[in-house]
This record gives structure tokens, sequence and C-alpha cells, in this order.
DNA sequence: TTGTATGCAAAAGGTTTGCAATGAT
DNA sequence: ATCATTGCAAACCTTTTGCATACAA
């Protein structure tokens, strides 16, 4: 924790260390997510340190601001190579693991882009969602 | 063109015609951008307009609302399978066709997911930022 | 003609910024 | 002691909403 903080030279304060402890809890949080349950330990914490934090650590890549189609900033703790399940219907994202899939052969140049890395975003309905639309049939139904 | 709002069962006005037209000349727009090439055409159309079209179109499926991260929503017209290239550090964003990367198998259910389709997500610096870079270092060295 | 789509203006988020006060090393 | 970090409030930008007008079918 500290360790983090001293490797990429900044300080380590209670705010950062909050959202270190957090982040690992959450599932693709919003800022205002993390804002929340930053309150929690440091009720007079701002929004704006919330903000500040996150962008800076994604920029040193200690964490990864996540890809959603949604006009919100979603950022995931994880920078080690793992794919996503997207709701298209909710917006729900969840980590998906699978060692089949990370043997992808990475190009190395294409269209002049220098390729780092990749990852999968898996489209389609979570559980909650098919449930509901199932409900309302049934409902319909009547 | 006309086809594409009938069989959806909108109509066809000058706007959505434009959106059509313009979208495919587009490297994954923002509403913004759209919204500047719909006013050569259309020069009284305003900015709601766009963003109402664009969601629409994006909830029929007739586009589709591209992962970003950033703030701004961004559109684009393919919906077939393909990939993406994400510069890391100034958000540019191409497509990927490659018909190997076509055949993952898609896993049935996750964690309750009924999953559609995916993408592969491609990180790493573009070709403008890689120069840019090598700029600033001769630059550094005088 | 009838209901949908648009334009305008205002409201509603989400995010960033300037500055003074606070805190880490 | 010194510079980085935070909190606050205001600004900014993107997106959404309400309502009257204009348009497609």
């Amino acid at each position: 924790m500290e360790r983090i903080c001293r490797e990429h030279g900044i300080s380590l304060t209670a705010q950062r260390r909050t959202v270190l402890e957090i982040l690992p809890l959450l599932n693709h949080p919003t800022v205002d997510d993390i804002w929340e349950e930053m309150r929690k330990v440091i009720p007079e914490v701002s929004r704006t340190t919330a903000y500040r934090i996150l962008e800076q650590f994604a920029v040193l890549r200690i964490i990864r601001k996540a890809c959603h189609p949604g006009a919100v900033a979603r950022y995931e703790d994880r920078t080690d190579r793992h794919h996503h399940l997207l709701c298209i219907r909710c917006g729900a994202m969840r980590d998906m693991d699978n060692p089949n899939l990370d043997l992808i052969e990475i190009p190395g140049k294409e269209s002049g882009f220098t390729i780092e890395d990749y990852s999968i975003q898996f489209r389609g309905i979570c559980h909650e969602c098919s449930a509901k639309a199932a409900g309302q049939n049934e409902a319909g139904k009547v």
C-alpha cells in the first residue's frame, strides 16, 4: 500500500489509502460509487478528491479506466489481462477469466499502432435482465 | 435508406437521412462530430436532434454506441463483428478486421449471462502519439 | 389530418478548475 | 519548512427534458 505510492513518487494520504482498500471490493464502480464508500471511512472527503485520485491512479497505471458505453467513468483495480461481460440492456459489467482467451497472438503493428495488450468484451444479457424479461412475458400472457 | 427506417417503423426525415449518410464517413465520432457534419447539410439542425437520432438508432441496433474510456459518447455505423485499436494516450480508435479473430468460441453462459457477440479491444500507442513521443525525446536531447 | 419528429431553451448530471487551507515527509 | 494534496465553490461540458411548432405519411 505504502509501496505502491512510494514507487510512483506520491505520498500516501488517508484518502489514497482508502481508495486502494475500497476498490477491490467494488465491481467496476463509478466515481460516485467509490466516493460513497470513501465517505464511510472519511466522512468529510470531497467528491473532487475521488475524481483526482482515480484519474491520477489511472495515469500511473495503478488502476484502469474501464471501457463502458455510457456517460459515467468506471474504474477497475485489475490491470492484468482479463475479459469482460457487458449487459447491453442495463450496462452491468463483470470480469471474466478464461486462460484460453489469454493466448491470442497480438498483431505486432496495425495501422501504425504499437499494441501492448488486449481484452475481449462479450456482450449479452445479464441474469437479472433475462429474469426481468421473462417475468414481463409471463405478466403479458395473463 | 428509406428501407432502414421503414423496417423499424420510424419515418425518414431529412435529419435521419443525413445521419445515415454521414456516419460511414466518420471514424467513431462523438455526437458533436456528427452534429458539425449535419450542419453542413442542414444548417439549422439542433444538437438535441443529433442526440435523439443517435440514441434511437442505437436502441434499434441500426448503429452502435462504441465503448470508449472517456466521458463523451461515440458511435459507429458498423454492427457486424469487428475489433478495435485504442490509443491509451490520445483515445484514438480504429477498426480492425481480422477473420482469424472472429472465430473465438463464445462461452454459452457465464455467470448467468447470455452472450450474443464479442469484440476485442487492442490497446496501445497510435502512430501519431509514437511520433510525438519520439520528437520530444529528440528535443530533450538538445 | 394525425401523430411523430424537431428546435429551442432550460435543467440536470458529471467532471474540472482556482484558490486557500491542510497535511505528509 | 516545504511542497504536495485536499476541500470548497464555481465553472464547464455533455446530455436530457418540456413544450410549442413543423413535418412525414
